[in-house]
DNA sequence: ATGCGCTTCAAACGTATGTTTCAAACAGAC
DNA sequence: GTCTGTTTGAAACATACGTTTGAAGCGCAT
């Protein structure tokens, strides 16, 4: 090989290694030994474990967050001044990281899971990284959500951004499991696009959902509104 | 103390530092020097750290799993041979997890956070404890979401539920950090009751939403249906 | 061929972990 | 008081971790 692949081998293990068993549970060796390159190599091109871990998210994040400033910004001229809607923006969202191009098959699914694991594994310095560097799209998509739900509280749509946000991340990283019983189960083939496809439709709804009531009547039928 | 508490110190210092740092992030050092123990005195008590973990759930999960099995058998009752709505079994499933007698009052949502752990973090030990000693009451949750939701596909309902779960498991997983910003964001105590509230019918929206498409139109506007 | 960056390699370092050991302390029965 | 089974205590054990070291290997201009 004329020029040392070896990053990303490192990266591509890594990526897979962390997706599977998060970042802790996954120590150095294991990583160099899938990549098959020698122990030093991380700490020589990355410089410390914690650094690897911001290189693997840097590397999907980095072209998928210019992706998607793309899709806001073809999305807020072709609506022409009006704020777009829910479903638009959610779908922008999906779109951009669906077309994102991919290393391989798994692509999409193994860097849902290792967002979701930056969320849920309490790595401070991750949290920290991730916010510094990709606020902007971020608060965007905030910005856009706010504008197409007027109608609910800033609590309301705060809570309701978390569970979209865990439905989509629990989803997307529970990826061969899931997929597996549900082939086995029902038959049934499944990608990450008709996942989404499913995904976005109960994200819009639950969003949009009417307060049914914030204490619920202990005992009583319950109704939908 | 007549007699030693050494057992439910450990148990207390474990589920709080569990939660807080998760399972490996925590060392036995932590938990004995928080609990005041002995560090040899987990292995004597528990076995091993696994065991800890284990006991840690079965503390709480034993009794909320006959909590529950109570909550269905009265809404079933109640019911009197109709199936229960959605909504009631939802929070049949909800006020039975708010109502359990807590140690003290971050109770409920320092568990909850561990059982979204115990989802996220592929800990095998861990998942396949709890499938084998809770089955029952998770598959009779399962059979009564099938009978409130006939008109959805076996594959829709599916999927639906892991959006569920993962909206739940996701939020109660989230660390303080969450509860952290929108107390300085927008001076807003939560409690986990007011969480399941607006938790409740962002889900049963979600569940019941109509599809609005399988394959969405590339850059075409989309409405809600 | 020589010298010079850059990269790889095997080995070791220091530290932290879960677990084990075995003696000391303790409680209750006789 | 003495014995007995249980619990605690300080220390050590073996292992795994992230990181560092210094020599060896490599490509390439001179």
């Amino acid at each position: 090989m004329a020029q040392s692949d070896t990053v990303d081998r490192i990266l591509d293990a890594a990526e897979e290694l962390f997706a599977d068993r998060g970042f802790s549970e996954t120590s150095l060796r294991m990583i160099t030994s899938k990549a098959k390159v020698n122990l030093a190599a991380v700490n020589y091109h990355f410089g410390s474990k914690n650094a690897l871990i911001h290189a693997v998210f840097a590397r999907f994040l980095t072209p998928f967050s210019a992706t998607l400033e793309n899709a806001f910004d073809e999305l807020e001229e072709r609506c022409d001044g009006k704020p777009p809607t829910l479903n638009q923006t959610l779908w922008a969202l999906t779109e951009s990281a669906v077309r994102m191009p991919q290393r391989n098959e798994k692509g999409i699914s193994i860097f849902m899971r290792l967002l979701g694991l930056a969320y849920t594994q309490s790595q401070g310095h991750l949290r920290k990284f991730l916010e510094q560097e990709y606020s902007e799209p971020f608060s965007r998509f905030m910005r856009l959500l706010k504008e197409a739900t007027p109608q609910l509280s800033s609590v309301d749509r705060y809570w309701r951004i978390q569970f979209m946000l865990g439905a989509t991340a629990f989803t997307m990283s529970s990826s061969d499991a899931l997929r597996d019983i549900l082939q086995n189960k029902l038959g049934v083939e499944t990608t990450v696009q008709e996942i989404a496809a499913r995904l976005v439709p109960f994200l819009a709804a639950g969003m949009q959902a009417e307060d049914a009531m914030l204490v619920p009547p202990v005992g009583s039928k319950v109704s939908v509104a």
